[in-house]
DNA sequence: AATTTATTTAATAGTTCTATTAAAAACGGG
DNA sequence: CCCGTTTTTAATAGAACTATTAAATAAATT
């Protein structure tokens, strides 16, 4: 790949990830690139082809942290999701943000992460081990009655909105770099404190 | 107020809500509306104006119901806070959304917010009796060692993405309206156990 | 070196959008 | 009913944006 062609790729991932799709124009992305409009156009098209590469790659990346460890006991598994859902994020930020405002402002881009999805049909069966792993702790009694939907909703709702709040968390608190990694981990413990007590692990 | 004027805003809020700042014109809003283009900057002179209007509003709407009520101990509080404020997100569903996309994007809407809470200094107040309540509740023993602003973002973190995530959730598994506030009480009653069982209530 | 191919540029067609203006229409009080 | 005020409309200036084209430049190939 001409440096040219990953210079603009890099401009329009920077830009889509900062002000979304309306907000970003190929002439923006072109001046970020260092190049001309035109040239935006030549390597991509259009505006939405470049979007929708930038779109499914951030996606990719961030069902490829969606795994379950194997040969991990439930307790294990679950600590090491959120360890490795949080590390991922940690280094992508702003990719929560990104795809859940893209997919909900344009409904026409959710075929694209159906698509993906369908397409590593191992998502499937992920889920199913995990169901089934809750379904045996309940009936071990080692965690309360819960659904695994409930359980994933509470996980993903406490980590991803740590992200997504994270720009307003940091420009509100005025927090350096420093203080919001440390503010991370911080979280990141809290997290994995209220699930575990939450469902009565421990 | 007239009811052209009042048309453009309803209008307004709607197209604002749902496809953001960016994406809505002053057409599209004066189509919605039924009235010529105009009539839109005749009322309201730019579109910026007329949508902080509309964010200032809907920013009062969340801001007003974070109330804690008196004369409840620490666990009823708590219980009251997540019905209200579940009860209010019901009927203001994209509000979440919107506001934290909003703010997200335009770095210079923040003084917006920051302005309103100022104004109303009773929410430093709440805040520092929320805070007086749970130190008390830890040194009684009752719940376990926790910080105030993570008990915080927990609740709203269980709370607010359940109403983000809303239009993804019910489109990807086409749930008509009947199961989705059936699914939000669901998940209200979820939020609760975990929240409490999670710090150690009960 | 000559020729073909790939890359880059400037120019621009064609939309769309915000905001304004001047004129027309509707309204209200005397 | 007349006249001043408010509301509404059509027209448009001016800016920005996407995408294309044709020409210019650079690179690669024979």
């Amino acid at each position: 790949m001409k440096k040219t062609e990953s210079d603009i790729l890099k401009a329009a991932e920077e830009l889509f990830l900062e002000k979304g799709y309306e907000a970003t124009s190929t002439t923006d992305i072109a001046k970020v690139a260092g190049c001309n409009q035109a040239l935006v156009h030549y390597y991509f098209r259009t505006k939405e082809k470049l979007f929708t590469k930038i779109f499914t790659e951030k996606f990719k990346i961030i069902l490829g942290s969606l795994k379950l460890e194997k040969d991990f006991d439930f307790r294990a598994s679950l600590n090491h999701f959120i360890d490795t859902y949080f590390e991922m994020l940690t280094h992508n930020r702003k990719i929560p943000f990104f795809l859940i405002n893209e997919l909900i402002m344009r409904e026409d881009r959710r075929p694209i992460i159906r698509a993906a999805i369908s397409q590593e049909m191992s998502y499937l069966q992920y889920y199913t081990e995990w169901d089934k792993m809750i379904k045996d702790e309940i009936s071990k009694g080692n965690i309360r009655q819960i659904e695994t939907m409930d359980l994933t909703l509470n996980v993903l709702s406490l980590i991803i909105f740590t992200f997504i709040s994270l720009p307003l968390y940091s420009d509100f608190f005025e927090k350096d770099e420093n203080e919001i990694s440390h503010y991370l981990q911080h979280r990141k413990e809290e997290v994995k404190k209220l699930v575990f007590q939450g469902i009565g692990l421990e």
